[in-house]
DNA sequence: CTGGTTATTTATCGATTGAAAAATAACAAC
DNA sequence: GTTGTTATTTTTCAATCGATAAATAACCAG
């Protein structure tokens, strides 16, 4: 009649499936949920989001039906991960420090860029960034508003500023060509740390080069752009 | 007693579950093959690998079983779908174009671009790619190297002999430029097609953009690399 | 030491999964 | 028409999924 000593228990590493073993830990509901959200966040990122409640529970050495007493459903856990990773490290200063007029549009951006990869290079934050955007989730599209405001425009309407170029409207080119910028330096990451490809071991080459090359066509961007649309 | 017409059954669309009502189509060994391999890229690709093999039957107006008599499990009709997207889809003449020495580089690379964005730049092949890129499967790496080897490394090689600068052996921040590059105009595709991002619909702005930016810096990074691997 | 609270586990459900076996029906050859 | 082949469906299975309810045990207050 051997009690179905199943899968679910977190003590059932290699065979010894007595159930008695158990010494069991008990937290507190705080901490517990603070646990919960961080190993989520980097099982998900590992395994992606189809992955079960009970891979993530046997990985948090816990049983699957706890998970259900912190958070109602997978899709609430998976949304509180979402919010943990793109709410929570994103950087109000940013934004300020891409503004600040007193020094050099250029030393601004890659500091920017230098800060900012800081944050997102590392493989929960990127994974969990390509799997919400094949998905489509909402966040995601939020949050690359928020990127094209707060920093493409940014960029755009502070070198414009510092050249003594007209600023208002920028263009669509404009800021197309300040996507393929961002895009430079993020598809760097990508392959250092999605595709695991071996990159050049120097992010300040990485980004220095994409800023100078970027600073060093963004006047003839302007230019034509301008020019088309007026013409 | 009413059996059990299950989901399974590719005539139950609206209810009519009449098992009898199905005029069933019986295709050859070779076009059902083609038809499923075909589908199953536009299936996974929307839904994703772990979506069901019921579900791509159920697109197929075929019953799920009927796919094991073509593939012997989900994952070698996975393989048979990269096989399709990233080996059949590639062309060899891409590389003949890139070193056409009749020509100069510019318009070689601008010619390249507009053509493998041609054959990338939609839905099935950008997400099966960034699928299999975060499952990290062995055919995903080795194209990675094949687009380095033949179009990175082609491009560069070219470029610097056609400005009369040491061409081998190329070095690792002369190639990591290069992907930048390829990952500015990577990157407005993934925009457009993966993220949905409303971007400027103008390709030819963005390739010659983003190449014009490139080779305004070729040489500098050139000139920086060289200084450093000697010294 | 006792009683109440609650974090945690045990047990279980219905739905869905990939896959196999057996039954059936469409088509070709004669 | 009859027969043989095989494409297709029907039926079914064990495993796994998200989720619920009930039992249990750890901790705290008195």
């Amino acid at each position: 009649m051997a009690k179905d000593v199943s899968a679910d228990n977190p003590l059932n590493e290699v065979g010894h499936s007595l159930t008695a073993a158990a010494p069991r830990r008990r937290l507190s509901y705080d901490e517990r949920r603070a646990e919960f959200v961080s190993m989520a966040i980097e099982f998900f990122a590992q395994e992606g989001f189809e992955s079960s409640t009970r891979g993530l529970a046997r990985r948090l050495n816990v049983t699957q039906p706890l998970l259900y007493r912190y958070f109602p459903s997978k899709d609430d856990l998976i949304a509180e991960v979402y919010e943990a990773v793109y709410v929570q490290r994103w950087r109000d200063e940013w934004g300020r420090l891409l503004a600040d007029r007193s020094r050099p549009v250029r030393d601004r951006m890659i500091e920017f860029y230098h800060a900012y990869t800081d944050a997102i290079f590392n493989d929960d934050w990127m994974r969990i960034f390509l799997f919400s955007g094949l998905k489509g989730v909402g966040i995601h599209g939020q949050y690359l508003g928020i990127v094209r405001e707060r920093i493409i425009e940014t960029m755009l309407t502070e070198m414009l500023h510092e050249r003594g170029l007209a600023v208002a409207p920028l263009t669509e080119e404009e800021i197309e060509f300040g996507w393929t910028m961002h895009g430079g330096i993020f598809y760097y990451g990508v392959r250092m740390l999605i595709y695991k490809s071996s990159v050049l071991n120097n992010k300040t080459f990485v980004i220095e080069s994409v800023v100078d090359s970027w600073l060093s066509q963004i006047d003839s961007i302007h230019a034509r752009a301008r020019a088309r649309a007026e013409g």
